[in-house]
DNA sequence: ACCTGAACACCGTTCAAGT
DNA sequence: ACCTGAACACCGTTCAAGT
């Protein structure tokens, strides 16, 4: 046996990771395996399917195991979990908080799984959009505070990160552009841009602007449901 | 002089609604146009560019032209209007309605013109995912409900819409696979998608159910930030 | 200013054929 | 069951050159 439907998926998951969604081509994920392009059309039908089930990986193990269901299909962890949030669960989750609450840690922590990957939010939405109604994680959710509920949160999580990601890229291409400035050998504060001398009013820290403005959608969400 | 940029804009939106984002390739515009692909580069530096222009394009009419911001560029309408939520600023939203309620219109009327063009919801959600925070829209909302609730409500209607329009699209494709009952010359209830014979599990009237579905959420976020 | 023609370096997918 | 090799019909973008 030479390949496995496994390797195909973590492959193409850690292809995205260091390409981003562009470079994720079928003929890359090929090439990583050593194997001829059309070879992957033994695993999958087309790319499209590919990508849901890397969905599937990326999100695996923000829900614990619990009984049923489809089968995560492919590593545990991606690579090297650099967000704090994400991790088999989240911290516990109380088991007996209040079913807010406890949404509440679930968003965070499927926030931190699709950060935790190059363009996993992307990923994630697309898929996520296609089978809005049947995902293990909206209804999940959807026990916790109700279908519209858990659609709306599910939504704005999963599109709060795309837009957190897209963000980051153009922060991270925009600090190319600094060879100004930013005395090489010191860390230039902790965790800040390089530079921000031109006319953008964006604030200090923008990694933290965006995960706290996350939280606080995230809570406005929270408060209409428990109304 | 022979095209516009407004030309190009216009026709890249036409042949987006025509053939959804996967076919819309520069190619296809240029063809449209009448022009070699190369022509393009004349008028817009790459292909995001372009699908930035006509998230543009789009959305405009949303809002009433108020004094300043960049100009729309292209095209009043991009075609029929078969969505009836859009039309130049909404049902007028009463000017001294209660913020909420003006906020709650400037999201349907949003969603109304995404939806009104084939994936439009996709390419102004990417749109929006990378300027938020500076566009137009998003800061008209802030002025009703404030920079929170304004980034909740945008990106909560540009993922549902775009679930939305996924939705539609595979309910089309698989309605194909129905050859029997729904009589065909009868209209088969005011707006409703063909047949339904199949063996789905999908509720009554998905489009209806979809609608419904995105005014529980938006009235949950409201709700959220009217207490 | 706006466009042509030709090229470069890629895509996803199919299909007969091998082992 | 899993893969090769070759092909088909495309992509976005660049660049010299035309008018």
């Amino acid at each position: 046996m030479r390949n496995t439907l496994a390797d195909v998926i973590s492959t193409a998951v850690r292809v995205l990771d260091a390409q981003g969604l562009e470079g994720c081509s079928m003929r890359r994920v090929a090439a990583e395996l050593d194997v001829q392009p059309s070879a992957l059309y033994h695993h999958v039908p087309n790319k499209q399917s590919l990508l849901a089930l890397m969905a599937d990986a990326i999100v695996a193990g923000v829900l614990p195991p619990s009984r049923g269901g489809e089968a995560p299909a492919g590593e545990g962890e991606p690579e090297g979990e650099r967000e704090g949030q994400a991790g088999a669960g989240a911290p516990a989750a109380d088991a007996a908080a209040p079913p807010a609450e406890r949404a509440r840690h679930l968003c965070l922590a499927l926030r931190g799984a699709m950060l935790a990957v190059r363009d996993g939010a992307e990923v994630v939405a697309t898929a996520a959009a296609f089978r809005l109604g049947d995902s293990l994680i909206e209804s999940r959710l959807a026990a916790l505070v109700g279908g519209d509920g858990a659609r709306t949160l599910l939504l704005f999580t999963c599109a709060h990160a795309q837009s957190t990601q897209t963000h980051r890229q153009a922060a991270a291409i925009g600090a190319l552009g600094s060879l100004v400035a930013a005395p090489v050998g010191s860390p230039s504060a902790p965790g800040a841009s390089p530079a921000r001398g031109d006319g953008a009013p964006a604030a200090a820290d923008p990694a933290a602007d965006l995960d706290a403005s996350f939280e606080r959608g995230l809570d406005i969400i929270i408060a209409g449901l428990t109304r």
